[in-house]
DNA sequence: GCAGTGGCTTACCGATTGGTAGGGAGTTTG
DNA sequence: CAAACTCCCTACCAATCGGTAAGCCACTGC
């Protein structure tokens, strides 16, 4: 079974949501890339905002699979964290389209999930919370510096994992194939460095 | 001397800009917050991607102050990286706006940089460069592992920075003041941490 | 054979987009 | 006093936006 085209579509829309967000894309964009008319989108997909909030169920769907692959690979939470971190620095272009997305909706889903009422990242947050919470030495958090500890290291995850096209720009392609070679025994040491900080109320 | 239109024009772009980004945002809207026709914004510039410029060169100009500033406090370049990497924690909302406007320009800048020629962080990122090759240590490091890095440490800074409207949504207002007073504190944690890891050839 | 149904089309809608042309009021300058 | 300049206006433009209405065609189930 090949796929179909509300398949095809979604997948144009989430390439061309994550490169030039939500204002900057139209569904005649999106169709037009199939030869279709943005009526034939709108066949498939009630209007333009909910075609959006597909694209992110995707996008949090991806998360929590990644999340539950973390979560087998290791049985201490120190190694789940970094499995899964680890995992989420983009290698291929699909995984560098879900970062840009996911940094798109962090800047943009105020007013978006205001009128939706729906938090893609709540979840995913609060079991990334969780995990800290199990590190050894990190019991005694709270929940404030957990959360603090696990956005920096996301932030040293997704920074760059959006930069890539900036990257290439100012400093061209052979030094930026270097930085990407370079960027996951960095972010180890990241890792092992921030988890290493102690957590005692004594 | 009052500010003039001209300026309080720029002013109102920065905050609309950051918040909806350059498609989410009409030369109109912007007008329209001093009581002026769009026409009136394009007597002071010839055309919405020049304004937008105009914006971004703004910001460059401020984190180059901002470099500047932590180079005068400090004498040690791991001293001058903690005070410039911690100025860039957001507090009051002008900062947020920096920051945000910040990230849509990794997001955006590809096609914009192609026609305008112009890279805003491209000096910014190699003189951090340069700061992390003088911390003792680091000597050695390739230039892609001093950017690896510099960008896990301005990623930790700021994704967080991004963040604030989209927090307070999912997490409500209280946890997110606690989260804003336990960030400091962590984020010297993961400084020290990450530039007490020693590079050398050895 | 015929009523759905899924997938798409053309035709059209009002609203908004970035931008141009030209003019008018007030101030500055020669 | 007149020319020039600054600042902003109304009027207008073609293009595009998201979305509705209605119909066409191929296929399916009864």
């Amino acid at each position: 079974m090949a796929q179909t085209t509300r398949d095809q579509l979604l997948a144009t829309a989430r390439r061309l949501f994550a490169e030039r967000g939500f204002y900057g894309v139209s569904i005649a964009n999106i169709a037009d890339e199939h030869g279709l008319t943005k009526q034939a989108l709108l066949h498939h997909f009630p209007n333009k905002a909910k075609l959006y909030g597909e694209v992110l169920r995707e996008i949090s769907d991806d998360l929590d699979k990644l999340k539950l692959a973390a979560m087998e690979t290791s049985a201490d939470p120190k190694g789940q964290l970094g499995t899964l971190l680890r995992a989420m620095v983009p290698t291929i272009e699909d995984e560098t389209i879900r970062t840009r997305l996911l940094m798109r909706e962090l800047l943009d889903n105020v007013p978006r999930a205001e009128t939706a009422g729906t938090w893609y990242l709540k979840t995913f947050l609060n079991d990334l919370v969780g995990m800290v919470k199990a590190v050894p030495g990190w019991a005694e958090a709270t929940e404030a510096e957990a959360l603090a500890v696990i956005y920096q290291l996301l932030g040293a995850v997704n920074y760059f994992g959006v930069s890539g096209p900036t990257l290439q720009g100012i400093f061209g392609k052979t030094k930026v194939r270097m930085l990407n070679e370079a960027f996951p025994a960095q972010l180890d040491a990241l890792l092992d460095a921030a988890f290493a900080i102690r957590h005692s109320k004594a």
